[in-house]
DNA sequence: GTAACGTGCAACTCGAAGGTTGCACTGTAG
DNA sequence: CTACAGTGCAACCTTCGAGTTGCACGTTAC
């Protein structure tokens, strides 16, 4: 249990619901700043820059600095956990009926 | 984010290493109680009480009282998980080298 | 009946997670 | 050059999660 634990870290993430949407936001959009996603999500944006840098450290989100603002795109790896978080919910509206 | 959120629920149960490894556990072995795991982890019987506890509450593991002992065991859901669950390791053992 | 086993419940500690505010810094627009 | 937009950093608060200990209760064995 003392090693690096990449898979927690990669759940503890998905485990938030806000970062859940900042990935569906993401996915959507293409890139985004920390400030963009504050209008779609109801907390400050040091909140939203904190569940970016978790996204960060679990590999699923990259941030590129472009002048005076930084973008966030998804990684390939947060492209394929969008897509299984697309599978999932539908797995579980299926099992609900 | 007042809604139940159940991926939110089973994606925090899965970001601990010591709950997936119950998972794992009775994948191999079908059922155990939660003494008879307290074996296999570093900690008390109590903590791994609530283990199961997180577990039963994001409805991977089900648990059936026999006498003074209560046996657990993987639900659907908890087997689909231990599938993924190799499937991300392999994926990510790929990915890795 | 009594002793031992397996469990459940409650109270407690400790650290991390989610959120806030305040401030300093760096770009860009006039 | 000045003002403002966008960040990043640090301190703080509060809640939750993981783990512990202690004890009371039902169940099996002898």
């Amino acid at each position: 249990m003392t090693q690096p634990d990449q898979l927690g870290v990669v759940f503890g993430a998905l485990a938030d619901a806000s970062r859940r949407q900042v990935i569906g936001y993401l996915s959507e959009r293409g890139t985004a700043t920390a400030t963009e996603l504050t209008g779609e999500l109801p907390m400050t944006r040091q909140a939203v820059a904190k569940h970016l840098a978790t996204l960060a450290d679990a590999g699923l989100v990259e941030s590129e600095r472009q002048g005076r603002e930084t973008r966030y795109r998804l990684t390939q790896a947060g492209s394929e956990w969008d897509d299984r978080l697309d599978s999932l919910r539908r797995h579980l509206e299926r099992r609900r009926r």
